[in-house]
DNA sequence: TATGAATGAGGCTTCATTCAT
DNA sequence: TATGAATGAAGCCTCATTCAT
């Protein structure tokens, strides 16, 4: 018997668990190849998790965690509209571009029944901490006066797009500063945007 | 025995699957579950597809060239390309906003193995157009100096972006005039572009 | 419609039943293939035979009826036993060879329910038979004083070794001549068995 | 859950399938047929076999390798050719009546795609060394001067209608000494086979 | 007499989950 | 805490059989 302490197991499923998740796709993942994955026994990955769908819902909520402590405070600070949301921008790219594989099941998957409140709820709090950021912008002369709702949309539709495109040819992405700029060009005053 | 013509048949398969597919995913989505839809027996549907994987195919090249024959001609005509560029993604969006569903897991399962090399050569195919109208806008003066291959790709992930904005929040969908704008305030020479 | 006389199209099925039968056994035939083959509706079968298992039976008691009608006569004739056993067991190992697929279901598939009273019956009747004929033999002078019953089955066992190794080993068949001659030595006062 | 050792299982599904095979032929078998047999869940056969397909040829490879153990050393001991032939046969035929269901598969189903070669290979191989025995016999003057060929296909033959008549006639099976007499009595160079 | 679409039982197989060890 | 054999529901698919035409 392997043992272990119970957090390094756990973690070790964990880390399993978005390999293979983000390889198959929630549905043609199966318990037993995560378990193999993490090096343990297909009834070991119960002890910690009470089954595939908690499992998943797990690593779901972890990653938005993740993704919330990386753009919380930028999206927060409020003093530099323009750079925040370069900031913004360039942080969930980057954290997309780390985990697309999951992001995608994530979005796609969707249509199952569970774990949309969780994710819809990360998506709308985001959405209003981006409003307000635009908000203060236009306040701030540093925005043209652009709906912020719309801005706000199109931003992340924006991101999405990236995403998406990175997982859909890998071989021939989209570029981050380019989409970065493209977002920029429409909303600020100033003439075009020199990176930091 | 409900008795129907065998392109009746088809055709209700069909459209249960894709509303099946759409709904659950390709893996989730079972035979007995579109054959329900579809008001057949599950024996029915080997009728008229090989297997699942056949049905789901099937469903995908139709859509494809659906949409080829919406935006190839339009993508052709190079006389106009400003018009052009704008009627392409009007045309995409709403086709997109028609299909969004079953977009969906065409774009998610591309990780399957089958079916890539369709969509694969589609979206090239497609891309090059879009390279070809764009360079000819540049030539006449229409387009700003820009790297044709970079705005072909940001298009595209605009298009993407949109489609999956709106299966992710159906409920506060992007308006796809404000995305053809962005578009096309980033390639124009013209001021802005007041719609026709 | 392809119009044609009943029992036109009844012997075109019992054809292409004998026919796939043969080259698929009894379970891995299906009506669908039989009828294919008869160039006949799968739902025309039926209108001929009750159902595979009826269909199956039939050619069953048609091959027997065509054997028996082919070693009965010879069988019978216990005016010499010495050719009517040679000539006997060329016929049924002519048959054999002819019909040889078929025999081998007959034969594997015993072990359904079905036909097996039909065989049986047959098998008795012809050792029966044979058994009468090399009473004769012996009586007559012709054949040594053996044990009547144990020499059929020696026969018959020899016979049926003569069918299965036609089936298992058709690149290197074994000799019907030298089967009979087999038998004969065994059988005959004479030296050896010049052929009539 | 009935616990037991991996190859408790293992034993008690190859022998339910040794009987469920020989009583329906590979198609009509069941693997649930097989697993009620074993007294275990369907599933659980999956744990020890691949497929149906692979759990057949395992008994089939099984077998060959039983009767290759039991005949080849008889068969190799060329200083005895007629003893080693008697004693070839008597366990060939030993050995089919204890297996013979198994054997009447193994033999009928060689229509079948996969198998085949293993059959085929042992079958020749065995033939092989039958014919360097009955040559060592006429070397020595044991036997008369036959083609080996012809005899071992004669032997083999025989032994094959002694197996298919105990399967169809198992109420009045042939003997194996009377089909091991008939064979020596045409090989024999002495009068006649006194048992040793 | 003939068709062939349709049915649905049943076969093979997978896999989330349980539980004796 | 950990194992992995075992379960059994459920999915895909086949095919004998039926029946409206």
């Amino acid at each position: 018997m392997n043992r272990r302490s119970g957090i390094e197991s756990k973690r070790k499923i964990i880390e399993a668990a978005i390999k293979v998740f983000s390889e198959c796709g929630y549905r043609a993942a199966t318990i037993r190849m995560i378990a193999k994955e993490a090096k343990i026994s297909p009834g070991g990955v119960y002890i910690y998790f009470k089954n595939k769908e908690d499992l998943y819902l797990f690593l779901v909520k972890e990653k938005i965690r993740e993704l919330d402590e990386l753009t919380s405070p930028v999206l927060k600070d409020k003093s530099h509209p323009y750079s925040a949301l370069k900031e913004y921008m360039r942080r969930v790219m980057d954290f997309a571009r780390m985990h697309k594989e999951l992001i995608m099941i994530h979005s796609r998957e969707l249509g199952f029944s569970f774990g949309i409140d969780l994710k819809r709820e990360f998506i709308k709090k985001e959405k209003s901490m981006l409003v307000d950021l635009i908000k203060e912008g236009i306040k701030s002369g540093e925005f043209v006066d652009v709906d912020p709702e719309e801005a706000a949309k199109m931003i992340t539709c924006l991101i999405r797009g990236y995403v998406f495109s990175f997982v859909v040819t890998p071989e021939d992405p989209p570029k981050s500063e380019e989409c970065i700029r493209m977002v920029l060009r429409g909303l600020s005053r100033k003439k075009e945007g020199g990176d930091g």
